[in-house]
RNA sequence: CGGGGUGUAGCGCAGUCCGGUAGCGCACCUGGUUUGGGACCAGGGGGUCGCAGGUUCGAAUCCUGCUACCCCGACCA
């Protein structure tokens, strides 16, 4: 017994972090507050940037890239998204090392300072307008849809692999449109690409909604988000998009002449996701075994294990499983065949379990003698015997099956976990026994809003797009309130 | 930045109170037996005990200072 998770029912955070590491996901670095992406992990990461960067393609975006380095005085252009990322960024002032001469090593050169201090990207509106600026004259140079893959740093102060961590890997799409109209649509589409990329790729149900105030991003006029909700009864944001008004292009001063000959500022965009949904795809639904990942973003979404004894059996049962491994490659399935002699098959099912593999394929003398094999579902972890003919249809469409039925099981948690209250000691009751989502009315003022906070710890999640404009009576001040709004302690 | 905790083999830990030749499990290496759910036996390698001072014949252990990391709070995708 190598390698023992903490079980969720123990200590759901704990079992998250031994998973993350034992699953060979991820593990802490040298340096503090960031982190060491293994190729595991990365590979998932991968998927998830294919399927996105598709999405982003399809939808008429292109891929570009800016400076990690953004001059401090660029941050001082727009007053709301300065006073959201100053706590929190790393800053460059000197270019040069050199020998000390009193103590060994080296040491910052002091005659190396700055002109002026270079801020590593938090996020890159800054940079990216100033350079829009020079892009855009005309009507003619809009829409302007670029998207960028890139780090950034945030300088927290607790972190947590891929939930939060100093630096982060994601992605930026900031667009530049010519009408109010053009942008609010375009800040829609995106969180729409993502509740999309999230349910249908990860498997994991969103909820599409707005942001108050509270929460909104630093510059931003409007903030949309999707919202997930994890095992333990905590929501995650799995994404955000931006409407981003003029306030960018005023900072940066983009304007454009437009058809009738006036000048006017662009509007704009910005949406984004990051390694933060690896995080999220972990604990959406991975259990006391392992992880469980749906077929479609797993590196390996088939492992073929032979069983023998002694090594001249081995022979019989490659021909048998190579054979298998291609019918399911030419279908267009990924396959590893694990035949090391240096682990056991139980070995290698607990391993392969634990990394979330969707098949499992167990090849064995006896299913040589019958022409069949075993098949266990990571899933539901079911064993079945079947016919080796026609294994590698059946299990085209099982993956099929399994990426289905593991979002319907978050679906169904997910549903049971949203919870209407209409009196305060009821928001508190859930909030402390049931934890997810709670809907409630909202007076729709911040300081309601941040009472609920500073008592409960729960936070205004999102105002749903779904939801209907209605009368009813704010949960916590007893004032009337328009809509009902989601509630829930966050990650 | 407050409050708590921990630094001993690659990983997880015991030993520290009460100073006397550094240990256990896993992992690793060699040989053999094994292989349908994390194999077993035998042998083997690996440590300036976080760092720097001090006390002592002798320090992982006692004293002083420093440092790193983890957990809980204030901030955040």
């Amino acid at each position: 017994m190598a390698k023992e998770l903490t079980t969720r029912a123990e200590n759901y955070s704990q079992w998250y972090n031994d998973l993350v590491i034992k699953a060979d996901l991820a593990e802490n670095s040298a340096v503090r507050g960031c982190m060491v992406i293994k190729p595991y992990g990365y590979a998932i990461w991968e998927k998830m940037q294919a399927a996105l960067d598709k999405k982003f393609k399809d939808t008429g975006h292109s891929n570009a890239y800016f400076p990690l380095f953004i001059p401090k005085s660029f941050f001082s252009k727009e007053a709301s998204h300065v006073e959201g990322f100053a706590k929190e960024c790393a800053v460059v002032t000197h270019y040069r090392l050199k020998n000390d001469t009193v103590n060994g090593g080296v040491i910052v050169d002091p005659d190396s300072k700055l002109e002026e201090e270079l801020i590593i990207r938090p996020t890159s509106e800054t940079i990216i307008w100033s350079t829009y600026k020079n892009w855009i004259q005309s009507y003619r140079d809009l829409p302007l849809l670029i998207n960028q893959w890139a780090n950034v740093v945030r300088w927290e102060m607790r972190t947590r692999l891929f939930l939060r961590t100093a630096e982060f890997l994601w992605q930026e799409g900031h667009t530049a449109h010519s009408t109010m109209q053009e942008a609010v649509e375009e800040t829609m589409r995106m969180v729409h690409v993502y509740a999309d990329f999230a349910e249908n790729f990860m498997a994991m149900p969103v909820i599409i909604g707005r942001k108050s105030e509270n929460e909104r991003f630093a510059g931003a006029l409007d903030t949309y988000c999707i919202e997930a909700l994890m095992q333990d009864g905590k929501a995650l944001q799995a994404g955000t998009s931006h409407f981003l008004g003029q306030n960018f292009a005023k900072a940066f001063d983009v304007q454009f002449t437009s058809k009738e000959g006036k000048l006017e500022y662009v509007w704009a965009t910005s949406w984004g996701v990051s390694t933060r949904l690896m995080g999220a795809l972990v604990m959406a639904h991975s259990d006391d075994h392992g992880l469980v990942l749906p077929p479609k973003l797993a590196p390996i979404q088939v492992v073929i294990v032979p069983i023998y004894k002694g090594l001249d059996q081995l022979p019989g049962l490659n021909a048998v499983a190579e054979k298998i491994k291609k019918d399911l490659e030419d279908k267009g399935v990924s396959v590893k065949y694990d035949n090391r002699d240096t682990q056991k098959p139980g070995w290698k099912f607990a391993e392969y379990e634990l990394k979330g593999v969707p098949v499992r394929l167990a090849l064995g003398p006896r299913d040589l003698e019958n022409g069949t094999i075993e098949l266990a579902r990571r899933d539901t972890l079911e064993k079945k015997i079947l016919p080796q003919e026609k294994i590698a249809d059946y299990i085209v469409e099982l993956l099929d099956e399994i990426q289905k039925n593991i979002y319907t099981k978050a679906l169904n948690f997910r549903e049971n976990n949203i919870t209407p209250v209409s009196t305060w000691d009821e928001f508190k009751e859930v909030l402390d026994t049931k934890g997810g989502f709670i809907s409630a009315y909202w007076d729709g003022t911040a300081e309601t809003e941040v009472k609920i906070k500073e008592e409960t710890k729960a936070t205004i999640r999102c105002i749903p797009l779904d939801t209907e404009e209605n009368t009813g009576t704010d949960i916590f001040s007893g004032k009337p309130g328009k809509f009902k709004v989601l509630y829930a302690r966050a990650y």
